[in-house]
DNA sequence: CCTCCCAATCTCAATTTTTGAGATATTAAT
DNA sequence: ATTAATATCTCAAAAATTGAGATTGGGAGG
């Protein structure tokens, strides 16, 4: 998209960004110092997210998140019912096979993460929810890709060669992508496709994780772990 | 406050705000309708809020609430362990009395509500989480104003008449403060203080409803139940 | 209790961004 | 294939925002 965005807007989530755990209060020379930003910029756009209602302030010169995130945050939950439902289903899967698991869809900048079940290994790999993944790279992206028409592949790819031609027929064919090392050197994962009632590709599912795991074993039991679930939540 | 605030992130929550349960996806029209914008400029808005994954669009035009809300929505209320911890305390209140609960901090605009029960009775008054209530009208803000010092009194305050200062000495005393209709006409409340380790006012309490239920035996039993859960939230 | 220092907050001229009318592009229905 | 409605983009005009410096407030130390 060409629209030129909104720089002010830009910057308030980034200074909503910076909020976590192990730093629930942020001052203006807090956003000064990590953001670059002018001090006095940096306390305005604090005083405006205050009025806003996103951030609160119980002592001077500190802001911690504000009800309107909370309210937003469970709105967001509670209308996207599909990761509700996906949530339980993703858990076992990711208990049966010991590695992260995640849903996908696809939003206008490439496959969506809108749910994560992160793996209870003490090492495992983690993905956030709202990550959006290269297209072309990606288990997910490779599916997604190997149910579009030949021009919504054009719109999506810059050049298109012939191995991945291919490798999307094969993928259509067999039912299932890989990630070995493509995206990230380590990061290997398999992505099954979610169909919806109308037949067509509605969200896509992956076992994910480092490389050096995923072997021919590993990935045969993903794919029938992810074909079992891929039916439960199409259902 | 004078520092002039930043409009663009105001007309950012305002939109983000005009998203609920009956209306989890909004377009630029929308949002031009509904905020009296531009529509070119309300379709800026929503690119940009995309861009910093507040909002999704699977498909065109339609904006969703994105995953940087969501995760900031559990980092708030992750953060914020007093109303995960209070809130089963005055849910049993609120069981208990059969009228809505809140628990208020002072922001710096006022009390500020950080946690609701509300009455499961088929009518009742309900308060938003965020909502700063005035200092001077409502109960809790006559128990902040009642554990302050007269200088910090007058910073509240633009005048304080005498009535006001008996008011608050008697609540003081009294150890809970009411409001009878002084803020809304046929609204009535009973708050108590919760004190902190160190002794001194961290949070306020109170049942809220109705201004005809507010009896001597609703209070009496208000009283006895709020400072039970005041004890239990400040241990 | 007073003083000092540091951080918070405010101001306003200079600078930059934002706006919105109109043009262009895309999608869906006929 | 055409048309209509909606979405998206452009850029000159308009308006807002920025940040250096000034002012205010709070906390710590004497």
């Amino acid at each position: 998209m060409s629209t030129p965005l909104n720089g002010s807007v830009l910057k308030a989530f980034s200074i909503l960004g910076l909020f976590s755990k192990a730093r629930p209060e942020i001052t203006a020379n807090t956003v000064a110092s990590e953001l670059g930003t002018n001090v006095a910029t940096a306390h305005r756009f604090l005083l405006t997210l205050e009025a806003a209602g996103a951030l609160v302030s119980y002592r001077r010169g500190c802001f911690a998140l504000g009800g309107t995130i909370e309210e937003l945050g469970r709105l967001a939950e509670s209308v996207n019912p599909i990761a509700t439902k996906v949530q339980p289903i993703i858990n076992e899967v990711s208990r049966d096979i010991r590695e992260s698991v995640m849903v996908c869809r696809l939003g206008r900048r490439g496959p969506t993460c809108i749910a994560v079940a992160v793996s209870d290994q003490p090492i495992s790999v983690k993905v956030d929810v709202g990550t959006v993944l290269p297209i072309d790279v990606t288990a997910h992206g490779k599916l997604w890709l190997a149910h579009m028409s030949k021009p919504d592949q054009s719109n999506w790819l810059k050049d298109t060669t012939q191995d991945l031609k291919d490798a999307l027929t094969k993928i259509k064919a067999q039912g299932f992508a890989l990630n070995q090392g493509d995206n990230e050197p380590d990061l290997g994962a398999v992505a099954v496709p979610v169909y919806g009632d109308d037949g067509k590709l509605s969200m896509t599912i992956s076992v994910f994780g480092m490389l050096s795991r995923f072997n021919a074993p590993l990935i045969e039991r993903s794919v029938a772990s992810l074909t079992h679930a891929a039916k439960a939540i199409g259902a």
